[in-house]
This record gives C-alpha cells, structure tokens and sequence, in this order.
DNA sequence: TTGAATCACATTTTT
DNA sequence: TGTGATTCAA
C-alpha cells in the first residue's frame, strides 16, 4: 500500500515555471505514505457479526516470545506488564512512552485478548501507523491488522459510519473541514443581516467549536449569553446546526459530539461498543479536550480497562480546547488507578535536558516528575544573533553544513519554528545552497483550492444533500451562474425545504430566474445525475475523471495556460492517480469511504523521516519526534512567545511548554537563532530577543556569533533570576502526583527588562495614561508605535512626538 | 454576470 | 505580505 501524493504549492508559483519544476524535485511534498492505514481490515470487520479474525479462525500458531519486555527499565515494564484497570502513565519527554505503548498492547495480545478488543487512540494517523507496525513487528501482522487504531476523529467517524441512521443521518455523510464550516457561517451570517465587519466569521466559529469541544449544544449555549457577541453566535450556532443537518455534514468537531450524543441516546449502542472494546488506550492524553474525555469515559466505563499517556509539560493545543483538568480529574475519576512516572530521559543530553528544565520550571502548575538521563553531557546550546532573516537562512545554511561534515545525516537535522511562514526564508536559503528539504505542514494537499473544487463534484454524488459541495461547484468553471441566481435557487430551496442539487433540477419552477441561469442549473444537475448513475457500474477512477473532465474543471486550467493554471492542473492530476492508487489498494473500497478519510489525513500523516532531507516543520508538528540536530530559528519576542500571549499567564506558559517541546527534541545539538529585525506585516520591525532564551541557564549556552550578545539578554543575566532557579536535574523520585510546584517566578521579575521601548512595555501618555505597548513599526523619524491605553484603547502614535514615558 | 482594480485587513499553532 | 471583500466598468 504505497502512494505517492505531492502538491505543488501555490506559494512557488510565483517563481515561474522553469523554477516550478527544479523546485519540486528538491522540495518534497512528496513523500511515501500509508494511507488508510487501518483501512485493510477496518471496514470488512464487522463487529456484531462475532467475526474472528482469520488467524484465530485458522488456529495460526501465536508467533510471540516475552523478549520485547526484557529491554524495558523496570518502571516501563511494570507499565506494560499491569494491563487491567485504570493506569496513568506520566511519561515525560523522550522517556520511551510510545515503546511502553507499543509494548504494553503486544502484551494485552499475547494474553489472548482478540485485537479487534483494543481500541488505541492517538494523535495523528502516522503515529497510529507507526505504533501498528511496531506491534505487528512484535505480534505479526495479522494480529495486529484488526486492532482499533487511529485518531479520535478517524475512529469515531468510523463508529458514526456504522450508526448513522440512529442520528439521521446517511452512512455517505460528508465530513466538513474548516474552510467549508466558515463558509457555512459566512453565509448564515449574510442571510441573517450580521455584517462580517462587526462580528468576524472566524470568531463565530471559534466561539462555536469552542463550545462544541465542551459540549455545550446551541440550547445550552442560547441559555447563557452575556454579550452581544455571544448572542449572534448563539443565533448562527442555532442555523449552523440545522444546515449541516440538513446537508447531511458532520464537522470535525461533530465527529466526537455526534458520538457522545449517539452513546447518550442509545445506551445499547454504546454498551455494545463498550462490550466490544476490553481495553482503551490514549496517547498524548494531555492534549486531549473535554468531549474526548467524556467520550473515553464512556467507552471505558464497563471494563475500566483504560490506560492513558501524556506529559502534562508537552501539552500546547490549548487553543483547541485542550484540557489540562482532563489529566488532574483522572484520578478523581478511576480512584483505582495506577500510576507510573517514566523518568529517564533516552534522547538527549545532560545539557539538553538540564536546560529544558530550566525552562518548564517557569511555569506555575505542573506534575511533579523529574526526568534525568545517563547521556553525556554533551555540546552546550549555540544561541546566535542575525541581522535579518536573510542573514539567518544563510546561518541555518552553514549550520547544516557543519553537521554534515560532523557526519549527521540530513535526515537527522530539523528546523522548527513557530509558525508555517517562517518556513519562507528558510526555504529561499536552503534552495540557493542546494540542500535538500521535506516541509511539513502549510497548505494540505485536499485544503488546495482546485483540489476542493474537484472533490466537491465527488462530494455531491454521494451525497446529494451537501449545499456547501453544490455552492462550489456550481459555478466552477464559470456557467453564468451568478450570486443573484443562486440566491433566488436558495430562497426558492429553502420555501420547499430541498437541497439545492434538487432544486437545480426544478430550476424551471423559479419565478425570475434568467433563461441562462435555468439552463446552467439544469444542465449542472443533470450532469451529476448523470455520473452517479455510472457509480453503480464504472469503477470509481473512470468516474472520477469522466466528472473533472465533463464539468470542464481540468479544461479550464488547460485553457488558462498560466504557470499557476499548470500547477492546479498537475494537482488536479494527481489527486486522478490518488484515487486510482485507492481503488488499487482497496478494492472493495466506495467513494464515500474515500472521502471521509481523506478529509481526516493532514500533511504531517505523509511525512517519513527517512530521506536525506533536512525536515522544516513547526514545533507543533514536531511532538513525538526527535532529531540529532534541531534549530530553532526566530527566538524573538512577538514571535515566540507569540503575539499578545506573554501578556497573559495561561497563554504565556503555553508558548513556554511549546518551547519545551522544541528544545526536547534534540538529541546532541540544539542552535537558537534570532533577528534584529524583522519583516511582519510587511513592515520591518525590530523585536527584543525571546525571554525563553534568558530562562535557560548561562552555564548550557554559548553566543558564539559575531554579533554582541542579543541586549536584553545581557542585561537579565545571571544574579537575580539565576539564582531563583530550581536545581537543574531533580532525581528524588519520591514526590507524588498531586504536588504542584508554586509559582516559580513573581510576575515582578520581569521588571529587570531594560528600560527600553518594546512590545509590552507599559508606558505613560501624557493625556492617554498608561498603557501597553502592542506593536512597534516602521524605524527611525518614521517609528509608529500601538498603545493600548487602559480605559481610552488602541492608539496609534508616531513615536518622534507622543512622548511615552516607559514605566 | 464577470473580471479587474482597489482597498482594508489581519496574521499562531491543527484533527 | 497576501488575502478577501468591495467597487466599478463592460
């Protein structure tokens, strides 16, 4: 089952065609997958019919020995070897958890337990894969095949497939990302007169995933506005709901909602799947949100068999709802459990680690553990300081250079920042030095504007409910189909209570609806009508290019000829061998099977660290990965920590735990860079260096570039905060679960940055007050400076004439 | 109805 | 910067 699946980003195109092609051979999107992983035996796995699977039935010999337990330090051992009942494993970073995992699951087989009776929940499909084939290693294959392995939203829409109907829906649901759930609520927001300048669409839809992470339901929410925001939200929640309903859509969020309220209105199902799963299992549990736990709890709630893994340290999806209590309340909830702290660090060195914990020890709350290695001492940090982000492409450049003379290979180097644009600069660096890289992340293959407009065709034959498919696809290519036409077609669908396909079909019964536009709709609906009567006999690939080509999509990208058409036109392409590769690889596979997964599948599930590539990607994307080599690049204040975040708390220790997250990845060398200056919002800027380069003891660093060392940083220097700091490597093993360390740091400490003008300083106006600085742009006679002033807001003032006093 | 042109805008991280 | 919304002419 291999594929392969490229794209060809839209951010090249700018570059010209003779680049187009040289960059994308050094440039891999494409990379080798698994696609679907569980896909082999997943859908033929029927679990009320009480198939066995083929080994058992067959009476193969169990091909297991209990060496793969001899490896393990004790505590790992004790953590595989104790299978039943509640068990949470604090597994801090590089500790062996997934081995522990892995293992622990070989054992539940190995005692008999049928694999279809495990259900293992992980963050990404490639750790799912990774962590089946390991078992498979261990167990074989075939035993390993029919486990219950994926992320949450791949499992549950899996469960929901099957369930349906008993929520109204159609086992062909389609899944909305989103992009198609803002495009819902833009349109919500339009037909109920809220302007998008006063209430930004985006913000909707935060607030209303947000509540659905918490489950809160649009009558909850209804029942708790406080503000005007919060009422058109509780209004567009309300429509949302009923129109994805009606498109027979799930959103991401839907797939754990629809789940938990699938269990609550039908305790046989759920009792059914509780019956069928003897052990649940949860990786990355610390960034799991509310509706996973709750659904979890459901699922385990017979058995008590659950064992859940994570670090509350490494817990940096907040933003999405993710749940730190969801650790803290295990033990309120499984009074039972067992817990085993995974201590010793495999991955990286003394002075790694050390300065890791240095970090950490920042923040207010945390499981008490303390991780410690055997390693070396190793290398001490590199913290360099550039001029711009030319300089430090060029840096990273010779950086890697010097690691491939020390022997490391390419894909044992990784350059992780903050957010996806970083990767611009870098990129132009590592292309003029000829190096090769995979980047990870940006703009997935199926986001990919033609990619969404071909699937939309794809997406209506299957479910001729789906508006939002229908409004794109419409008028893709042009059909004369304009926005008064479509929305007379909604005013007349919504008086009938059809689907907009159906109603193009009756487009004649719309009263001053233009000739043209009645033709355009009627041919449009014709035409999927047309190609799903051929799903029944032609198979899926023939169809799939019968629709992209009789819709005229692929011609029109011919027709255009620009470089940019090309590139849509070659993704339009591939996403064609895509499918065929599907159909190859699963032969009893449907399209809407094809559908929902790839909707699931995000750009990290293709990536393998195995070609000699240098790998660019975020930090986010970097959890549960580790590298010989890791490079930070832009370690600057308003980048990281990002934004507005040090100015709260909670938002503050987030980027600190994501900061953990990327210094432990290393394995022997970690580089920091940053810049002094900077473009953001196409203005230059000048941002202090990062606070989290001053929270690292002096002792694991070392400024070895020509430029002084970054100023702030001098200036913190060691007395007072050094000595503050916590031992660097704690081995008392004997605190427990519930201690919490206190606040390490008095807000006060900071009050050592210099005196300068910076973003966050709190300065005095003389007739606006005090305020805080939010951005600083432009330099010299030109700086412009944003203040919010507290209890005037947001100033814009040139810094030459406003006077600011720092305070 | 469409396409070009202009303008305002906001910029985190992802299943 | 670069995207998305709005406006305007054809």
């Amino acid at each position: 089952m291999t594929w392969r699946l490229g794209a060809v980003s839209s951010r090249r195109q700018k570059y010209g065609l003779s680049l187009l092609s040289s960059s994308i051979c050094n440039r891999s999107l494409t990379t080798t997958k698994t696609l679907a992983t569980d896909n082999k035996n997943g859908d033929s796995l029927d679990l009320f019919s009480l198939t066995l699977p083929d080994n058992v039935k067959r009476g193969e010999p169990e091909v297991l020995s209990d060496d793969f337990v001899s490896d393990l330090n004790d505590v790992q051992r004790e953590a595989v070897m104790n299978t039943d009942g509640p068990t949470l494993i604090v597994a801090g970073a590089g500790s062996g958890k997934t081995r522990v995992l892995t293992c622990r699951i070989a054992w539940i087989l190995s005692n008999g337990v049928e694999p279809w009776r495990l259900l293992a929940l992980t963050f990404t499909n490639k750790a799912a894969r990774e962590m089946k084939e390991r078992i498979g290693a261990i167990v074989g294959e075939r035993r390993a095949a029919p486990l219950w392995m994926g992320t949450f939203h791949s499992v549950f829409s899996r469960i929901l497939r099957r369930e349906a109907e008993a929520l109204g829906y159609t086992s062909s649901f389609t899944i909305y990302d989103t992009d198609d759930s803002l495009s819902v609520i833009r349109q919500i927001m339009a037909g109920r007169g809220i302007s998008p300048q006063d209430y930004a669409p985006k913000a909707i839809r935060n607030r209303i995933s947000a509540a659905k992470n918490s489950m809160v339901n649009p009558g909850l929410y209804r029942a708790q506005v406080g503000n005007a925001l919060e009422e058109r939200v509780a209004r567009v929640y309300e429509d949302y709901e009923l129109k994805l309903k009606g498109s027979n859509a799930l959103d991401f969020d839907d797939l754990l909602v629809k789940t938990i309220e699938l269990f609550e209105l039908r305790p046989e199902i759920l009792e059914a799947w509780q019956d069928q799963f003897r052990y649940v299992l949860i990786d990355e549990y610390q960034d799991t949100n509310r509706a996973q736990y709750t659904v979890v709890k459901m699922l385990a709630g017979k058995h008590q068999n659950i064992c859940v893994v994570g670090d509350d340290a490494q817990s940096i999806y907040r933003f999405r709802g993710a749940d730190i209590r969801n650790i803290l309340d295990f033990e309120r909830d499984y009074p039972n459990y067992q817990i085993y702290r995974l201590e010793q660090n495999y991955r990286s060195t003394k002075t790694i680690l050390a300065a890791a914990d240095d970090v950490i020890g920042r923040n207010r709350g945390q499981i008490k553990k303390s991780l410690w290695t055997d390693n070396d001492q190793g290398e001490q940090i590199s913290v360099l300081t550039l001029r711009d982000e030319r300089d430090e492409g060029s840096e990273v450049v010779r950086m890697i250079r010097d690691e491939q003379q020390r022997e490391v290979s390419l894909n044992e180097i990784a350059v992780l920042y903050r957010i996806n644009s970083q990767s611009l600069s870098i990129e132009d660096a590592l292309r003029r030095a000829n190096i090769p890289y995979t980047l990870v992340g940006g703009v997935a293959f199926y986001q990919r504007a033609e990619v969404k407009d071909a699937l939309a065709y794809l997406r209506l034959l299957v479910n001729e409910r789906d508006d939002e498919s229908f409004l794109r696809g419409v008028n893709r290519p042009a059909r004369g189909i304009g926005e008064v036409s479509i929305r007379r077609l909604r005013a007349a669908a919504e008086s009938r209570g059809w689907p907009l396909l159906q109603m193009a079909h009756h487009a004649d019964e719309i009263k001053d609806l233009t000739p043209r536009a009645t033709n355009g709709l009627r041919n449009f609906a014709g035409m999927i009508d047309t190609w799903r009567t051929r799903l029944t006999d032609a198979p899926l690939p023939e169809i799939a290019r019968m629709a992209l080509t009789e819709s005229g999509l692929i011609g029109s990208f011919k027709d255009e000829g620009t470089p940019e058409a090309m590139a849509r036109w070659d993704n339009v392409q591939r996403l064609l061998s895509h499918i065929a590769e599907y159909v190859e690889t699963n032969p009893d596979g449907t399209l809407d099977q094809y559908l929902q997964e790839i909707s699931l599948i995000s750009d990290l599930d293709n990536y393998e660290q195995v070609d000699e590539r240098v790998t660019l990607m975020t930090i986010h994307s970097a959890k549960g990965l580790e590298f010989e080599t890791v490079i930070v690049p832009g370690m600057e204040e308003g980048l990281f920590p990002i934004g507005q975040s040090a100015s709260d708390q909670e938002e503050l220790e987030e980027e600190r735990r994501l900061f953990y997250v990327a210094v432990t990845r290393a394995k022997k060398r970690l580089y920091l860079t940053n810049c002094e200056r900077r473009y953001r919002f196409g203005e230059l800027s000048y941002p202090t260096p990062s606070r989290f380069l001053n929270e690292i003891g002096d002792e694991h660093l070392r400024f070895n570039s020509t430029a002084p060392r970054p100023r702030s940083a001098s200036s913190f220097s060691s007395t007072s905060i050094q000595s503050r700091r916590r031992p660097i490597v704690q081995k008392s093993k004997e605190e427990t679960f519930d201690e919490w360390t206190p606040d390490p740091l008095p807000d006060d400490d900071y009050s050592q940055i210099p005196k300068t003008l910076q973003v966050g300083s709190i300065v005095a106006h003389d007739s606006f007050g005090k305020g805080r600085v939010d951005a600083i742009v432009g330099e010299g006679e030109k700086t412009r400076v944003t203040v919010r002033f507290e209890g005037v807001g947001r100033k814009q003032l040139m810094l030459k004439f406003a006077k600011l006093r720092v305070l």
